[in-house]
DNA sequence: ATCAACGAGATTGTTGACAAGATGTTCCGA
DNA sequence: TCGGAACATCTTGTCAACAATCTCGTTGAT
């Protein structure tokens, strides 16, 4: 029986598990997190689970009221709407600056992606291409140099999780997101800052949208309170 | 004799607290902060002490080094440089929307702010023109209706309170910075959007300017002396 | 004079128990 | 049946003491 998870590795690995079970659906918007349940069904302290929750909640991730408890941050598509605006101007100007100062390995392996891209949407290899797609843009940020935007871009897409999915499953969206992805690669692999930018722009427009048709038509219906 | 601080009211005084002594050039980067100390300087408990570190810490303005302690971040002129690039592509995202959405009130302070920052320029009310500047970019930000980009601006200031202080005194400063804003608040006021945007961006790129002449005084330009 | 080992004091990290507040349940009267 | 008062339980917040680790000055050998 290996000891009980304590301080920061605790910490670490309670924040993790949370944010997967919330990836693969174990935890649901508005579930309460009980401190002694976590701290008993991952193995740590509760003073790890408290600073766990601590830092999910600096992320946007889960909500802590006093006195009250953690819950499951429920993120409206509004806000979703907004947290991509602010992915796009970020991503435009790490895309603008990558076209500018990545060196030639990046490029390579952003060239790299974009054929795979083709060959994953031809294949119908869905989640091959959704980790490519992460790769294409984590490496676009990375090749940037711009750290700042790459912690903020980080936070951004913490409480996003439950919408990539939901969007990520609509069929036909991958064809219509290649040729886009494959627009910022060429605009970065070519060296044309401004084209990286007008690419990445109209990318993350085209999410919004989608969001925006992901929104109930019928939006004065109220769900049933749990 | 009052109570020592506890808890979430404590955590929020202290780290305020903190914010303001660094505001105010009592604490400089580098300098420890330890807990105890901080504790009986502020009346209040070491948990209370602890807990406003983590915060500063998530919002990047001290670093916690594990069994070592907190100390006051320094922010490399590259960093700050980075940060505003950031600043400037959020702000012109904002204004953007500010210039669409903007109502009537909101409108009109910033009609008024524009010829207070005239008159603050013209009678060299440093001061005053500072807090206008602030009341400014608040206000744009606030327009907009970009809840998440406001949270963001937010944390990237945290940082950046040294540069603002060094950046401020620059004799000539705000002659330089006026027009810049009055371009913006035009834009805003009289609902042109791509117009806000450029102004944002015009103004940004300036500080950022400003951020590299106070780096290194002596550029490329000049060749180092035989 | 230099350096490594040492140790006292300082500082952070952790724990477990308890206090304070919130939530849920039962039961009574109308 | 409904409302709500009284109680029991659950959950979070707080604290003080202790443990673990680091810092820094001292000492002694080379």
């Amino acid at each position: 029986m290996t000891d009980k998870l304590t301080g920061a590795a605790g910490r670490q690995y309670v924040a993790d598990a949370i944010r997967h079970a919330l990836r693969s659906g174990d935890l649901v918007p508005g579930q309460r997190l009980v401190e002694n349940d976590l701290a008993e069904s991952y193995g740590a302290t509760r003073g790890a689970v408290r600073e766990a929750l601590q830092d999910l909640a600096a992320e946007e991730i889960v909500e802590i009221i006093p006195r009250r408890g953690a819950r499951v941050r429920a993120v409206s598509v509004e806000e979703a709407i907004q947290i991509t605006e602010c992915r796009s101007v970020l991503e435009q100007l790490c895309a603008r600056k990558a076209a500018e100062r990545a060196d030639g390995e990046q490029r390579a392996e952003l060239s790299r992606i974009g054929t795979d891209m083709r060959q994953a949407v031809a294949d119908g290899a869905w989640d091959a291409y959704s980790a490519l797609n992460q790769r294409l843009h984590e490496l676009v940020v990375e090749a940037s140099g711009q750290e700042v935007a790459r912690r903020h871009l980080e936070r951004l897409n913490g409480p996003m999780v439950r919408f990539q999915f939901r969007l990520a499953l609509r069929p036909g969206r991958p064809a219509q997101s290649l040729p886009q992805h494959l627009a910022i690669i060429d605009a970065v692999v070519g060296g044309d800052a401004p084209a990286a930018a007008r690419a990445a722009a109209a990318h993350l427009d085209d999410v919004i949208d989608q969001l925006r048709a992901s929104a109930d038509p019928a939006p004065t219906r109220t769900p049933p309170r749990p």
